[in-house]
DNA sequence: TTAGGGTTAG
């Protein structure tokens, strides 16, 4: 009893003994059969005492402000039947109809309001507002709605407290016609004017999409105070109209009106989609000045902000100065480094905070499994899953998918296809998309067809991902035919034509040599290519060698992205394929004036509990002078193979000599070669290079995995190539 | 004795 009723509570009603008596009838209720405390309280007997002392509705007040849970409510409400206090206090059977509804049994609470309807009241809208905003809070759409028309019909007047709930119910399931019927229902009765059933209006247009009505009532408002420029200001940020939200904020700053916590939520979230690092800043700013920052939601929100605009430092200055953290503080900071890149400051932080009071949720499992699938790393997702499984964490089907796609982009298909095989009633559509993804980047286009086969013989209906993953396995595999017969089938499944299934179908055609072909479908798309689309074809153009559609795609690209360093590359290599020295030199003056370095090649091999990292040319490994003495003894080997060094993968502006001497230092032969050194025979070399494998290193990892007898798994920014007895599994198509 | 904006992570 005590857990569930505050001492101070207690104290100051004085009403310790008062409510043991009650709690042992409870008790004694409890132990009669049959007998439900809510479907009892016919409340047929009228009072013996004609009203309830102000104390007695004070102590009921404190103990369902304590009470949280369905039996707690029926505790306290069984009383309150037997002794017929409920029918002398229609405040106290308001409370309990709310609070039924709070603890999601809307049944009980509905219950309560016919026994209380029924039985000797004078009709009155106030229990019907309760019973409507009961049902409104809930989410109970058609319920309220239902109630409201049954309100009117049985002559009770709505009036100023009904609609905003009405239009809350209209809002929540974006009913706009029965939203602009209680709009119609409210001027009738006069009371379109009051200042809460104008706020609910502009929310309920503007959550129904309705912007111009919103506007105009939020416009021609009287009166406005924060409440409804903030519910304005959240339409906009809700609607992905980030622009328009800041704007209304500042409007709002010039009548002099102070955000709240609300406000400064939403306006945090709308710099987040615009990732403006500036309008952070301010924003930032803001909360401090006016204290808003020391609420938990707002330093979330603010932390999360900062991550959005790429800025992890402010982040991380936001979460080291919280006097407060809860587990969402953490998950924004982890997610914000794993999109960001910084996979090894997630893994610090999540370190860090193994002896902190905050405990990890299923949401950190999720983001720690990503940040394990993004490194590529084997062991550390092995170990994550290990965690997983002996905490007390609900592994349900999305972290189940997440550790299938780990263990796929980890190299380890085998235990991907197994836990897809363990969970075959569970799986939902996003496990087909993790596999046959997983059977894509893996180049088994055919078994990641077959699969999709299954997956609509099984009635799985695919969506936008399925199809994006399918078009990528038929362009990995070059299943040309394949892939065009899917790419036709997508309106069959009602799944709209995306910008990145466009990328794909470039992708696929462009790497096979048609390239007038891939050229067709980019003139053939309904809106704008993005540089997905032009970026694969100038890809497929470097593959060809064809300069003037190259130099279409290009000047697209330099366009919508003027600082990605990858493009003026790839162009650059383009010219340099066909001697085109003076463009070559060009494309490099640009990226020197702008800034922009060629981003430095870097492999990654695990060995033991260490991650071991090479870049080109490295002389910082610890192992460097080893490493370089194995890849010159492998470069011998290699020529005696067969091996001929691809001089064209060297940079282009020095001698032949040292070109071959540079691509002996390539960062993946290093890492290979570290892996040869070190890592037990029979067991496979598992490297992750953050950019594409050069020609030269994967003719040079095909022999070294015959040479050797290993097998060798490199994972690129693209796919996974698995080398085995002379072979990749690409088969030399990449 | 009832009311309007909403919590940040995946």
């Amino acid at each position: 009893m005590k857990s569930t009723v505050s001492d101070i509570g207690l104290a100051k009603t004085g009403m310790l003994r008062f409510y043991s008596y009650y709690y042992s009838i409870s008790l004694s209720i409890y132990h009669k059969p049959f007998l439900n405390p809510v479907t009892s309280c016919s409340l047929r007997a009228c009072s013996t005492f004609s009203y309830i002392p102000d104390s007695t509705e004070s102590f009921y007040d404190h103990l369902l402000k304590s009470c949280n849970g369905l039996a707690s409510l029926k505790q306290i409400h069984s009383p309150l039947i037997t002794t017929n206090l409920l029918l002398k206090s229609l405040h106290l059977g308001a409370r309990i109809i709310i609070k039924y509804a709070e603890v999601g049994d809307p049944y009980s609470a509905r219950c309560l309001f016919d026994g209380i309807n029924e039985n000797g009241y004078k009709p009155c809208s106030f229990i019907w507002n309760t019973m409507i905003r009961a049902y409104a809070n809930g989410g109970h759409c058609m319920e309220t709605l239902g109630l409201y028309s049954r309100m009117r019909r049985t002559g009770i007047s709505p009036n100023n407290y009904t609609y905003p709930f009405v239009l809350k119910a209209c809002a929540s399931k974006v009913l706009i016609l029965q939203g602009k019927a209680a709009h119609g229902d409210a001027f009738k009765c006069g009371f379109d004017l009051d200042l809460h059933v104008e706020a609910a209006l502009v929310d309920m247009y503007a959550k129904c999409g309705q912007f111009g009505d919103a506007r105009k009532i939020f416009d021609e408002m009287a009166i406005k105070d924060l409440v409804c420029w903030t519910a304005m200001v959240t339409a906009y940020e809700q609607a992905e109209k980030p622009e328009e939200a800041l704007i209304l904020f500042q409007k709002m700053q010039k009548d002099s009106l102070l955000a709240d916590l609300v406000t400064i939520v939403s306006v945090a979230s709308a710099i987040s989609q615009l990732g403006d690092a500036k309008k952070a800043g301010a924003v930032h700013a803001y909360s401090i000045r006016h204290s808003l920052i020391e609420n938990i939601c707002v330093g979330n929100s603010i932390i999360a902000m900062h991550a959005k605009c790429g800025n992890m430092d402010k982040a991380c200055l936001v979460f080291d100065k919280m006097d407060e953290r809860n587990v969402i503080s953490l998950n924004t900071m982890l997610s914000g480094y794993a999109q960001n890149g910084q996979a090894s400051e997630a893994l610090m932080l999540f370190e860090s905070m193994h002896d902190s009071e905050v405990e990890f949720n299923e949401v950190t499992a999720l983001i720690m499994v990503g940040v394990c699938a993004y490194l590529g790393s084997h062991c550390l997702g092995k170990k994550f899953h290990d965690f997983v499984t002996h905490s007390k964490m609900e592994i349900d089907v999305n972290l189940w998918n997440a550790l299938m796609d780990m263990y796929a982009k980890c190299g380890d298909l085998e235990t991907a296809v197994d836990m897809f095989n363990s969970k075959q009633s569970e799986r939902d559509v996003s496990s087909w998309n993790v596999l046959i993804s997983g059977y894509g980047m893996h180049g088994h286009g055919r078994q990641a067809l077959e699969l999709f086969s299954r997956m609509q013989e099984e009635g799985v209906e695919p969506n936008h991902i399925t199809f994006t993953s399918i078009l990528s396995a038929c362009s990995h595999a070059g299943l040309i035919d394949e892939g065009k017969k899917c790419f036709a089938n997508m309106k069959k499944w009602s799944v709209t034509l995306e910008d990145k299934h466009y990328a794909c179908m470039v992708d696929m055609l462009g790497r096979s040599g048609f390239l007038e072909e891939a050229f067709d479908i980019i003139k053939e798309m309904p809106s704008p290519p993005s540089d997905a689309v032009w970026g694969a074809l100038l890809l497929a153009c470097k593959i060809h060698g064809n300069t003037e559609l190259g130099e279409i795609a290009a000047s697209n690209l330099f366009h919508l992205q003027p600082n990605v360093t990858g493009y003026y590359i790839l162009m650059s290599n383009i010219y340099a394929a066909s001697n085109k020295w003076q463009e070559v030199g060009m494309l490099r003056q640009v990226l020197r004036n702008k800034g922009l370095k060629k981003p430095a090649a870097f492999s990654v091999i695990n060995y033991g509990k260490e991650f071991y990292g090479f870049h080109t040319g490295d002389r910082e490994n610890p192992y460097w002078q080893e490493v370089y003495r194995k890849s010159e003894s492998l470069a011998v080997e290699l020529r005696m193979a067969g091996h001929v060094p691809n001089l064209s993968c060297a940079l282009h502006d020095v001698e032949e000599e040292d070109k071959e001497h540079i691509l002996k230092y390539h960062s993946e032969k290093l890492a290979v070669a570290f892996g040869i050194m070190m890592i037990d025979p029979g067991m496979t070399i598992r490297v992750t290079k953050n950019l594409r494998v050069c020609h030269d290193c994967h003719s040079a990892l095909k022999f070294i995995s015959s040479i050797y007898g290993r097998k060798i798994i490199v994972r690129d920014t693209n796919r996974f190539h698995h080398f085995e007895g002379g072979i990749c599994s690409c088969k030399d198509y990449w």
